[in-house]
DNA sequence: CGCTTTATGTTTACGATGTAAACTTAAGCG
DNA sequence: CGCTTAAGTTTACATCGTAAACATAAAGCG
């Protein structure tokens, strides 16, 4: 049997996850402007090479990162729509959690929508919880015989309008007032037909 | 003697316009990645620094380009608009040219988007004429005693819905798909009643 | 146990980038 | 003409991503 408390047969004990954690430490501090390997690799307390050890470049290391993000999106999707009772309810507290988390996390937020084109297509991407929920509640609020391209153009409308806010307020373009997102995300209706 | 057409007065010739429209061309060329002040530098056929004499840094350089990027979507919008009859007809035209446009554009956009939060404020930007189109649609397309609260939101809710949209499909998130961007542009409805 | 292998880091090095500083050239103007 | 100044160039530097060579510690095996 292996030692009780959790250890690491590694060198110097699970970089990955140490560069990880410091990179998101450095995203949440500075919520403006690019982060570079080599900051991280600092902050970390490690030689800049070392990281590639663990990742093959920089944007494979800022994949994980993004991933890790969309994990805490869908956390906080999730805990704000179990806050409410009924599927329109609960439809629009993750529309107005996708906002707010944008807002909150602005660095993090950018390195996503950064790097979601790299996604590994259906491997374990976080997001898909996300994305679970937000089908199954449009299947909910639509007509039980709504058309499957009928609730998938719903579902981008959905998903457009809050990226969009999220973009546009974190861009300066909107002003990032809560209550212009509440406003916004509650005066979303579904078509009841095309 | 010198050459009868027309002359600047200028050193080289009108360096900044030169520069601005290789840098266009540049990222007319490549669809995705970044684009160095050097390569433009490089492709206009001068010196790196020669920049410098025409814009403080690299930021302004792309600020301009991302004006006329503005001023194209403007353009793009309005003859959208223009071909169409009516308020509804029209305000769905300018939304499906935007989209259209980005992902006609797509380096071009992100350029845009990336430098919108230093627009100089009030100053000459090209975006106001379509901001103003916009505007002015929703409010033809709204119940005349509609609240300026709630035309603003209308106005908040159409720029995300396209704007996530376009951002989207060039992260490839969703389908760049031209039917599904007619059928999430069309299917919004302005809610009568907040 | 010692020896070999392999995983994990480090140092050094290279080309590219943004930009500051010093120098050069060419227009414009008295 | 000579002076001033605007427009470019060359050189230089810190920083970046990353390749290559080297170092070391852990693991495995006799």
């Amino acid at each position: 049997m292996k030692s009780p408390t959790p250890k690491q047969t590694y060198h110097h004990g699970d970089l990955s996850r140490a560069l990880i954690a410091s990179a998101l430490a450095l995203l949440q501090a500075r919520s403006d402007g690019e982060i570079s390997l080599r900051e991280v690799a600092r902050a970390t307390g490690v030689s800049a090479t070392a990281v590639y050890r663990h990742f093959p470049d920089k944007e494979t290391l800022f994949v994980a990162l993004a991933e890790e993000g969309f994990e805490r999106l869908a956390d906080a999707q999730l805990a704000a729509a179990a806050e409410q009772a009924g599927a329109e309810a609960g439809f629009k507290a993750t529309g107005r959690a996708y906002v707010r988390f944008a807002l909150a996390n602005p660095a993090l937020f950018r390195v996503m929508t950064s790097h979601m084109h790299l996604t590994p297509g259906d491997s374990a991407v976080g997001s898909n919880r996300a994305k679970r929920l937000l089908r199954d509640y449009v299947a909910a609020l639509l007509p039980a015989d709504a058309s499957e391209a009928r609730k998938n153009v719903t579902v981008v409308q959905a998903w457009a309008l809050v990226h969009g806010l999220a973009v546009l307020m974190l861009g300066g373009q909107i002003p990032p007032d809560p209550a212009l997102i509440d406003a916004a995300v509650d005066d979303f209706h579904p078509a009841k037909r095309g």
